[in-house]
DNA sequence: CAAAATAAATGACAATTGTCATTTATTGGA
DNA sequence: TCCAATAAATGACAATTGTCATTTATTTTG
């Protein structure tokens, strides 16, 4: 038997889910919620398997409740239900840790056979959804791991790219000056330096490449 | 009638595949290759609809092979065949930009019905697999964006989420003024705006919010 | 040691960026 | 229709940022 959570703010979609999914002896509803706060509550004290849920609801919006019970049980499964799979959703679903995401007007055979695929351990996701995915890792691709300019890198001082770590920070040069005991002119200097040598224009230039180059990831000794 | 090429370094894999596609009417395979220098020569000479790429080749291989095709020539979609369904192998498949990803032990049936879905722009993915998709987005996502702000972003018009987008990219107001038609002096209102909703102070935090917020990859109308 | 390279600082300057009060035009109600 | 809200523009101003030539001190090294 599969214990199932139902969580929509809406009291026509949580009753019809409920009809749908008790309708089939394999499950169980165990339980409903009605705002996000409610939805984190009951998944701890019922432990369901499975937990259906509205990315809207109010309160908690489902993002953060996935984050919420994934963080403290991660065996509990969420499918996130929702009215458009448009791409900041399902990349919202996707960060949050959910595992499965379905538009609402799905049927019942396929709603069915998607909640036992997520209890088995698979994920669901309708072609159309899969393509965004594609697309979605597709993009990030691109802005994130672009070309490799490790030659460039190299040539930096430490004291550079420390300035470097600090703009993807985004500090002013006065909170430069105050982590690194530097005058305000020679942080200025610096950074002329950095623009030279990594072919950039501005501050802002140089926080971007400072994320996607992995700069941001490095440390350095005497460092919060 | 829609086009396929098959691509695969072992010869028997190649002449099943030819079979399989070939015997239902609605497919016709235009060619083969069997490496990755022929497949990409192959993709442009041929056009093909679909290609079924296999990820190991010699020579290219198949994620290499993606990126070059894709970047010519977007309308060409592609399925990588493979035959486990590592992380890794999946996670360069996306970030290649492929559309689809396939175990090669699948039915004939769940083949074509694949090869018919990502032809209609779709996307295909086994339960098991994306259960994997979901759960790399999750990993990337704990050491990426660790935020969640949706209620300021949702604050935000749509002019001012583009202008984050372009700050983002590291553009100049100038730049912006000549991308979006809006005069300087409104662009930096905008700006403000901005920095006001999201409680930021500059330009350069501006683009880093833009990048670990996922902004990034929204897309507009009228958008390159 | 002396010359050269390097690191840090200074000050003057220009360009870019951000703020704000105000104006104009347009639009969607009441 | 009139009102309120909104989007876009303007101009003046201040703050921040980036550039550059020059100076001072320190370190390297031939």
């Amino acid at each position: 038997m599969i214990n199932v959570l139902i969580a929509d703010d809406q009291e026509i979609i949580r009753d019809s889910l409920e009809l749908l999914v008790s309708s089939d002896e394999r499950f169980d509803v165990v339980g409903l919620a009605e705002n996000g706060r409610e939805t984190v509550e009951k998944a701890f004290e019922l432990r369901p398997d499975i937990i259906l849920m509205d990315i809207r609801m109010p309160e908690l919006n489902g993002i953060e409740c996935v984050s919420l019970i994934k963080e403290r049980d991660d065996s509990i499964k969420i499918i996130m239900l929702t009215t458009f799979d448009s791409e900041e959703y399902i990349y919202n679903s996707l960060k949050s840790g959910a595992d499965g995401f379905l538009l609402k007007g799905i049927s019942k055979v396929d709603l069915i056979n998607s909640i036992e695929t997520v209890y088995k351990g698979g994920a669901s996701i309708e072609p159309d959804t899969a393509q965004k995915v594609f697309s979605i890792f597709g993009k990030m691709a691109k802005s994130f791991f672009i070309n490799d300019r490790s030659d460039d890198i190299e040539a930096l001082t430490e004291t550079e790219l420390r300035i470097i770590q600090l703009i993807g920070r985004g500090c002013s040069n006065k909170e430069i000056v105050s982590e690194l005991h530097f005058s305000e002119g020679t942080i200025r200097n610096n950074i002329s330096a950095i623009l030279k040598k990594l072919d950039l224009r501005d501050r802002t230039q140089i926080a971007i490449f400072a994320i996607q180059s992995g700069i941001m990831l490095k440390s350095f000794h005497g460092e919060s």
